[in-house]
RNA sequence: GUGGAUGUAGUUCAAUGGCAGAGCACCGGAUUGUGGUUCCGGUUGUUGUGGGUUCGAGUCCCAUCAUCCACCCCA
């Protein structure tokens, strides 16, 4: 074979877009409910953009970007996240918001990672997120929360847990990382080596860390959820709140540390324990910082973002069945070559009415035609040949009534449509 | 980036170092213009790719590509 899909990316096939429509439609309905508008920013970036947004100490940025320099030496980027995009395009256009009117936007495309590829991870995947921005009050990050949520059940995504956490502002962070390093410089060389690596990187990761020793030692580690000042434990107890007056089920992580350094205060994500290693289904937070950070207005916002690639394969998981897409509704059935002409415009006809229908290879057998529709569902067959010509009487079949009526062809429409079978 | 498993027809899978096969799917036919079942027949192919060992390689060795699994990380 001479050509494959570059490692890591996959071709969607007509036997799976149904898929993709299901969970699209979903999003695009729940998301309107809440009054959230799409937009579609650039797949790439200036390379910088993801640098500064996601953080330079990230493994995202790291070792997982695809960068490249463009003719005239520009340095680039494929997106590997949505959100920067977003708070570029905020503070670019400095589009206005205010809590009193924020902005809300969502958006959904294929994002780029350089990682070593599994099921459920590629290194082109498909995300869609939700942001609002302009509001720095907890109901909002409630708000956020609760359209995934309800998103995940209107789809049917089983066993979703939906974990929360605060990450804490820069002030109450600062202070709590000097706590943090102090404490774990104590014993520094107990540590695994991957723990004395984060030590430096991002010692939030210790929490999570498999090795039974570090997870001993954590244990009487300061939480950042017993160091947050008091603004941010209000926020984070309204939050709480919120959800709950929501009727949103949730479970307080303080281990939750989400891969992007720009959040503040609350982070979550949405959990699911069934597709190996990969636990994620999406998450997100607020990032009160970024897009001030970014040369904008100083502007509070919280979004989410989910994989439509882990969400169709938890349902595929849990044995969803996807309803099918459109049938064919008309065959026609050219007899010899002479009826051509008279197919193709009876054809024209079907489309005009909003009818699908192809004409079939002159060449195949009525009765192998029959037999396609039989198997694809099709619902009607028409034959035309040199009889039919002359009389001007088509021959209709119902296939699944399996009955036969000679239509004149004026009224073929007609007959189709008061003897469509609405089949779902 | 680390460690491991796998790769044969459209698909699911066989084949001791000795002529590449089966089911499903697909196509054709069962008196030439009529149906899902049945019966008969047919094609399934650069054995992922490139080297090597051998009289002979799908099988053994090396490299490479891809998929999967566990790390890492995350969606």
């Amino acid at each position: 074979m001479k050509y494959q899909a570059p490692r890591g990316t996959y071709d969607i096939l007509p036997e799976d877009i149904r898929k993709w429509h299901y969970i699209e439609d979903i999003i695009r309905r729940l998301t309107t409910l809440y009054n959230y508008s799409e937009v579609r920013t650039p797949i790439f970036e200036q390379l910088d953009l993801f640098q500064r947004s996601v953080g330079e100490d990230t493994d995202i940025v790291e070792k997982e970007m695809y960068t490249f320099k463009d003719k005239k030496g520009r340095d680039l980027a494929l997106r590997p996240e949505g959100t920067a995009s977003i708070a570029r395009m905020v503070a670019e256009r400095n589009l206005q918001s205010s809590t009193r009117e924020p902005l809300r936007i969502w958006y959904e495309g294929q994002m780029f990672r350089y990682s070593r590829p599994q099921k459920g991870r590629y290194r082109q995947f498909y995300q869609f997120g939700v942001e609002c921005i302009g509001s720095p009050k907890p109901i909002i990050d409630a708000e956020i929360i609760a359209i995934g949520w309800q998103i995940l059940q209107e789809a049917k995504v089983p066993d979703v847990s939906l974990e929360i956490n605060s990450v804490g502002c820069p002030e109450c962070r600062d202070k709590y990382n000097i706590l943090l390093k102090e404490f774990l410089y104590k014993d520094k060389d107990k540590y695994c080596t991957d723990c004395q690596r984060r030590m430096e990187q991002n010692p939030l990761r210790i929490f999570d860390c498999k090795n039974k020793t570090c997870q001993h030692l954590i244990e009487k580690a300061p939480r950042m959820l017993d160091n947050l000042c008091e603004e941010c434990a209000q926020h984070f107890e309204e939050v709480k709140n919120s959800l709950e007056m929501m009727k949103v089920p949730f479970i307080v992580n303080p281990e939750i540390v989400r891969g992007l350094d720009y959040y503040t205060k609350t982070a979550f994500e949405y959990k699911i324990n069934y597709l190996g290693a990969q636990d994620a289904l999406g998450g997100g937070g607020r990032y009160d910082g970024l897009i001030g950070y970014l040369g904008g207005r100083q502007t509070p916002a919280v979004g989410l973002s989910m994989g439509l690639e882990r969400i169709i394969l938890s349902l595929e998981k849990s044995g969803f069945s996807f309803s099918e897409e459109d049938n064919l509704e008309v065959l026609i059935i050219p007899i010899g070559i002479n009826p051509i002409q008279a197919s193709i415009e009876m054809m024209q006809k079907l489309h005009e009415a909003g009818i699908s229908a192809i004409v079939a290879d002159e060449g195949s057998s009525v009765g192998s035609n029959l037999k396609y529709c039989d198997k694809n569902n099709v619902s009607f067959a028409i034959l035309i040949g040199d009889n039919e010509l002359k009389s001007g009487l088509y021959v209709v079949k119902n296939i699944k009534k399996k009955s036969q009526s000679e239509v004149k062809k004026e009224e073929v429409i007609d007959f189709i449509k008061t003897h469509e079978v609405v089949v779902k």
